[in-house]
DNA sequence: ATGCTCCGATTTGTACACAATCACTTATAG
DNA sequence: CTATAAGTGATTGTGTACAAATCGGAGCAT
């Protein structure tokens, strides 16, 4: 599983979180491969290691499909990161160092820096999406378990399938957003497993896309 | 992905749980083939799937070899069953419904009856595994959320590949595990999803293997 | 004895060819 | 005109052959 089988993995996983295909899409192994310029046994086996994340579906001598989701597992898997991010926190703030802290303000401060610059929406979009992502992951990685980092890392990308232009957060919500990122950041200095989690559980759950669909949301059932 | 495939998935699988290959046994393609009756294709992607679920390693150009883990990743792996199945059960005291009550209860009939059989112990060991595996599906299942579920799921039956023998639990134990699936069960039936996510929490903390290893056990941070 | 390089055997990675299956079209009967 | 059946093309599933990489040992130098 190397060279051809790890450039399949990840331009056919690029392709999916570009948006490049849309979900629902039906992937065709041969297309795939020539597109990718390697043999259908790369490809097939990507799209296996895919289905295993949820990033596609596979179904018997049909055809593997990129995963859609409706609004009511996009919002599950929000709950379920609340809960995985949540402990991970907790577990940060008992054995996260200095380092880690240092990390994630870092990551703030390039939230702020993007605030003052008066960018257009898609950039803007982009690189907020880019510093989140990062704070998320030292988030995770600072609760020094690596399963469940994964664990989490996985959930966190499926909702970039479906989400693509739609909800995108305005310069408001992403102020708002950061300044809880601050508080968790306090929080976690004050080494306070319990503060940062609740901190972390409600800024996810105030993450959730919520106007996907007319229908209320399940209500939030984490503690 | 069908027929050879998934009896390749199955059997590998099965070899794994049974404990016919140990953790950090190397599995050889050719081999099982051979073993299963299929050519090293379907052998290779059921590997894949395998690799994905986390019970098996793969290392490019080197092979795949039986997962191992260490006393502080089962740990780990138990702490984060807490968290989930801890939150399928607040889920299932607000979704589930009577029938799911009903069969969480004939599990735990079942498991009782076998306090009262006087079995060998492998026996007893294989009967309650089967009861009690089946209750935890059960719990996971009334709680509405599939992906839930997958997830738990695979995190349950991945200590199984290191926890052969050892810590066969005896009946003293089994007694009050089954005491504690009799409390959440009451705790459901009145839906109360706080409490009967405590319960499963401090369920599954107590259900942890404990004296594998000489060092205490890292603190658990669930609330 | 120790360490180094090279070679061969084993095993994994990749490509390709063929078989099985499915969706769709066309033909045919009612 | 509808419904069912057979045929056809495209796509996935599986097996096999070959290429690339790794591991271990033999031989040689230090």
């Amino acid at each position: 599983m190397s060279r051809a089988s790890s450039l399949a993995y990840d331009t056919v996983r690029q392709f999916i979180l570009d948006g490049r295909f849309l979900p629902g899409e039906r992937l065709v192994e041969e297309d795939l491969a020539q597109r990718v310029g390697v043999s259908r046994t790369s490809i097939r086996d990507s799209l296996r290691r895919l289905a295993g994340e949820g990033l596609v579906r596979t179904e018997a001598n049909r055809g593997t499909f990129v995963a859609e989701m409706s609004s009511a597992e996009i919002d599950e898997i929000f709950q379920l990161r609340a809960v995985l991010e949540g402990h991970a926190t907790a577990l940060a703030a008992l054995n996260g160092r200095e380092e880690h802290w240092a990390q994630l303000e870092q990551k703030a401060d390039e939230i702020d820096a993007l605030l003052g610059q008066d960018l257009d929406p898609k950039a803007f979009f982009l690189g907020f999406q880019a510093s989140n992502t990062a704070f998320h992951a030292i988030l995770l990685q600072a609760s020094g378990s690596v399963r469940l980092q994964t664990l989490a890392k996985s959930l966190i990308e499926l909702p970039l399938v479906t989400m693509k232009q739609h909800n995108w957060p305005g310069e408001v919500k992403v102020r708002r957003s950061n300044e809880q990122h601050r508080e968790i950041i306090a929080a976690l200095r004050a080494r306070d497993p319990l503060l940062a989690r609740l901190q972390v559980q409600s800024h996810i759950i105030h993450a959730r896309p919520k106007a996907m669909t007319e229908q209320p949301l399940a209500p939030v059932a984490l503690l």
